[in-house]
DNA sequence: TGCAGTGTATTAAGACTATAAGACACCGAT
DNA sequence: ATCGGTGTCTTATAGTCTTAATACACTGCA
């Protein structure tokens, strides 16, 4: 069993739980501390760990599911789901993901970070996958 | 007065509007871009700007005045109270972008989309910020 | 003295977030 | 079949966030 827990909650930054949730689930499950086809923890069990309410955590599980990332399975709990690649042409993939481009542009700009910065910072963040 | 507008709202960060509005006028104290004593945009014209409520603008204002950031001016607006603070070294600003580059990585991961995609949907967005 | 501009108070309404307690269908194992 | 586990549905309640429209005291200026 994982000693260490996989979550935690900023109450202080203003995001919603459930948002918090979808976001460190995302995040996990890239760099491979949630591998392909693993359980994730169950509602109950997160919900008792961080003290907050079961239903706010399956909020976030049931949108994650929408979003394809997770699968549910019956009975049994939350899957990690592989991803279904290629399924959007890439113009309607690069506009889901463009807030966040907007946000980081935003952000560089508040502190004054040029455009080679940034990419120079986001850069060992991909993780090399072999050939594309 | 400055060609581009200070403030920019991102609905889908899913932080409260007044929220952002505290962190970016924070960010331009901090930088200088709002000097000491400079006059804050009024109001009305940050709400006209935004598309958002006044009354929006006005409790991010309080709230800043209430950390002792800026001061209200009868029948004038708010001016800025506090000094701008050093430009932080380039690994600490480095530090602040770097959970929402996780986020953008992860996203991408998710989406399949690989760095350079990611890059080339970026780089338009610093061009509007003119020359770095 | 008017007048336009400043932030703010008020009231009302709607959407969203989170909690609580109970219930359900489903699954695996005893 | 029973039991404990899974996610989810339902109902209700409370709080926050945002908008809208109106009004007020204050200030600088013509």
């Amino acid at each position: 069993m994982p000693s260490n827990f996989l979550f935690r909650i900023h109450p202080t930054s203003g995001v919603p739980i459930y948002r918090q949730l979808m976001d460190q689930v995302q995040a996990h499950v890239h760099a491979g501390r949630l591998p392909l086809d693993e359980m994730l923890p169950s509602v109950r069990q997160i919900a008792e760990e961080l003290q907050i309410n079961p239903m706010t955590v399956s909020k976030a599980y049931s949108l994650l599911e929408r979003d394809g990332l997770i699968e549910r399975v019956r009975g049994q709990g939350m899957r990690v789901k592989a991803a279904p690649k290629g399924l959007l042409p890439v113009k309607d993939r690069r506009e889901k993901i463009l807030p966040l481009l907007e946000q980081v542009a935003a952000k560089a700009f508040q502190l004054g970070l040029t455009r080679d910065q940034v990419i120079a910072a986001l850069t060992p963040l991909f993780k090399e996958r072999g050939a594309d």
